[in-house]
DNA sequence: TTCCTTATTGCAACTTTTTGCAATAGTATA
DNA sequence: TATACTATTGCAAAAAGTTGCAATAAGGAA
């Protein structure tokens, strides 16, 4: 299934405009094995839609976000990074080198659902980074 | 305690010196209530010491958050807040109205142990946003 | 196909955050 | 108290991210 077979409907039944920008943007992010930051996208994207600004991958990753197909994520260096939604999972990843793990939502089922009992909340978000020392990092403290 | 007398040791064990603008930019954090902004910090802070320029702030805050003087947190906007360290929690946001809610660290206890027990990785960091819908913006729904 | 509505884009200006570097100023030592 | 070392700051320039608005174009209706 192609990337506008994949999403374009999607987008309709919200109410929104499939358009050459946001194909492309969702084709470079779809293709992607790691997490993007808006000017990777961009640079990527650009080869398929040359006119695209990066006032419009902004806006984009942002939209497509709200609209649950990306991911946004914190990686620790204050910057946001996107990926493709559909694999509910965390990171953990070494404040010392910088080495990531991705956890499986399903550990942290439980754990959600316990906050959601003592809070009231309805969680909705599951892509997460906790901040540690991964094993290797830990023999040289 | 003076939040010198309270935070000069600190820095000084680790090798790093007290400066007035440390001073004032902690001396903020410790009186605010809620997580503040750079640009809120400087103002407040530039009281103190009028020659505080934005980028001393900017170093500062990311100084003092890998010391562990200060907690950066992620309230949704793609922006960081700052507070200052001491009190062990996290939050719950609501993506529709944006109310919060404080989570005791404790209660997260068990599955950071279990992510550590599962991962070898040391979880270092307390300061987590989850989001999701509060009680009332779920009867909206 | 053509027309119409309005969601979406690109542009330009602006704000926020980062970086390199020379000047400044803590603080340890004598 | 004076000196030396170097961590820290401020400045200027660059990079990253945001906003308002007019022009464009997706896609439903005729
Ligand atoms: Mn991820
Ligand atoms: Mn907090
Ligand atoms: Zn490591
Ligand atoms: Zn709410």
């Amino acid at each position: 299934m192609s990337c506008s077979e994949a999403y374009t409907p999607q987008l309709r039944a919200r109410g929104y405009r499939m358009t050459p920008q946001r194909l492309a943007i969702l084709h470079v992010l779809h293709h992607s094995a790691k997490h993007l930051s808006p000017v990777q996208v961009y640079e990527q994207a650009r080869a398929d839609v040359p006119s695209l600004t990066e006032t419009t991958v902004y806006r984009t990753l942002e939209f497509l976000a709200e609209n649950g197909l990306a991911h946004p994520a914190h990686l620790g260096n204050g910057h946001l990074v996107y990926e493709i939604a559909g694999h509910e999972h965390h990171h953990l990843k070494c404040r010392t080198c910088g080495s990531e793990t991705e956890v499986e939502h399903a550990l942290l089922q439980k754990l959600y659902r316990q906050l959601e009992s003592e809070s009231g909340y309805h969680l909705t978000d599951s892509h997460i980074t906790f901040f540690g020392l991964c094993p290797d990092c830990q023999k040289g403290e």
